[in-house]
DNA sequence: TTGTACGCGTTATCAA
DNA sequence: TTGATAACGCGTACAA
């Protein structure tokens, strides 16, 4: 078993001093063509390669992106990985991963762990916790120590960073609105409390298409389910919940769902009830994952275009990083939803 | 902005040594214990935290795991990822993630760019072209510059290392031997090419069950699907040739799939032949993943319990990291599958 | 009780 | 053309 050979080792047994070797590697002028071959072979013999962590020492760079994330089975910030993944090594940078579990704690403690020199800049979204207390106070510290952080979809406007979000109102609009272009008349909305912004946002997109077709909103027509029921063990009570929705409610005939697991299991919902889709009611999700595709019949959603929207926070931080002079200026980019229409809708 | 302070910083401003401030700051009887608050309360009040790449190279020892896998947006590769960082964080280790994308040039360079020194050892999952070219040599080249490796679901043997894996046969032959209790006659299945191991071992798990059962494999049973088809593109080209399948056999009663995808597609296909599921025809995948659980009728699969893989693949890399003298013993963990009924079995 | 010196691996600067 | 030295930030053995 070899160890990792070092500079210093090339030089002893060349008889060089470490500075020659550091020199004949990078190819310097100043060495003599001579020690550059014999160095340069020597090294290529011993597979030899600069050490990540001394540079990063030497250069107060660790060409480390670090994210943090609620969660990672999830279709969603799946994709948003992977486009930070893809940007990142393209431009030399590697991704180190942390997850909060929607948990304050977690985040906070993991963002600390990182902080301490391992990265040189954040991507994240927040946990459900987090926004929930309302305490930010890890941002703005991390911020303040100049190391940079770019928020994406979960965001909170107070603090000052860049941002890639979607247009969580208009796409919500959209969607609704193809409902009721669809001849719905009565579109129920199947949305999470409103401390989850994306929720509340998506609800108030829900209630302006409304407006914009001169219909009055009815909260009977609302569902705001209680957080908790998207974990896994709460799935039933949650199709009961819908189940009573429909029965309170017989003449709905359009369901928007704020993600697609909730529109899913509302599909599921209305064949139990032998309602045909889409001839008795359609349906909408939010997020296109691979439920979505797969499902029978396959669901209309908007997408969110997580992909994209990790490569765009990935482009921002480095961006950020590599420009440690420019203004202080913080960019919101918004990505543009679209709606995948599938069999769920006429 | 305040950059992040350091050791000589505190020194500095305190008119001490950096090793007083050092000592002091790890509560050492060496130090009085005036001086001792002083600086603790220093520290405090900027919120000193040691330099973790410092400590990394004086170490030499980063507490970073690294792990490659070919694809993230995958659930049971998600919950693999969410298993070892699970573990590691309990540890004190991070996870730094890098995706081969299933291509054999990017898992060799992003092994490289991690070994240089950012990770003390790897886990990882080898991706489909390696597995077809089979070269191996930088799993090789990596484990003997002192470099543990551990390996997870797509293993080699070939390679000496710890490895984690399920019984794809056993798992395998356990679907289909409930396919055979439950009447089947006429078991089709759905796999890869062999190159796949785990294809290739599902599929002997499915000749042996028949075997047990005293029953011939019909060659016209046994699908082997080429495995671009699993790229999102060529899904429909899969359903046609599901659908020969069946119309070339149509005494079908029972599907096993090597992976939940194919399974779903296939009942996809049996519902729009009118087959009734599971009274006409019965179907089994493999991996728990969300599709099977939410698609309708739910589909009945082999868990592969991702989460635990990689759980136990952290604790066996840490172990080997943390002990480091132990004589150089190999350890192959079986996880234990188990079939999770749902309705699309009887 | 405190401080000095060294080493982790690298590069940049300056001296020989 | 080559080499010595300092510095990145830390911890520790040893000297004062």
């Amino acid at each position: 078993m070899k160890r990792k050979i070092t500079l210093k080792q090339i030089a002893n047994e060349l008889d060089v001093s470490i500075s020659t070797v550091s020199k004949a590697l990078r190819n310097s002028i100043e060495i003599s063509e001579d020690t550059r071959e014999k160095v340069q072979a020597f090294a290529k013999l011993y597979n030899y390669r600069p050490n990540n962590i001394a540079l990063s020492l030497k250069n107060r760079k660790t060409k480390t992106i670090g994210v943090i994330i609620p969660e990672i089975v999830h279709h969603f910030f799946a994709k948003v990985i992977r486009g930070i993944e893809l940007v990142a090594n393209k431009r030399g940078y590697n991704v180190i991963v942390g997850l909060s579990n929607e948990s304050f704690d977690k985040e906070v403690i993991n963002m600390q762990m990182l902080a301490n020199g391992s990265i040189d800049g954040f991507i994240l979204s927040i946990s459900k916790e987090t926004l929930q207390q309302q305490d930010y106070h890890h941002f703005n510290e991390t911020i303040s120590q100049g190391m940079p952080i770019v928020m994406f979809d979960r965001v909170i406007n107070e603090i000052h960073c860049d941002k890639v979000i979607i247009d969580d109102m208009k796409g919500s609009k959209n969607a609704v609105d193809k409902l009721l272009k669809n001849g719905c008349k009565h579109v129920a909305i199947i949305t999470t409390k409103d401390y989850v912004s994306v929720g509340r946002l998506r609800t108030q997109g829900y209630l302006q298409a409304l407006e914009d077709y001169k219909m009055t909103p009815d909260s009977n027509l609302i569902l705001k389910v209680d957080d908790e029921l998207l974990s896994e063990d709460h799935l039933d009570s949650l199709e009961k919940e819908i189940e009573e929705l429909f029965k309170r409610n017989k003449k709905i005939d359009g369901v928007f769902a704020v993600n697609e697991l909730y529109a899913i299991i509302a599909m599921k919902v209305a064949r139990k009830m032998n309602l045909n889709i889409p001839d008795d009611i359609q349906f909408i999700g939010f997020t296109d994952g691979v439920l979505s595709k797969h499902a029978t019949p396959s669901l209309t959603t908007v997408s969110q275009h997580g992909q994209e929207m990790g490569e765009k926070a990935a482009d921002l931080l480095i961006n950020k990083l590599e420009n440690e002079d420019e203004e202080e200026q913080y960019e919101t980019v918004v990505i543009e939803t679209n709606l995948i229409e599938r069999e769920s809708t006429k």
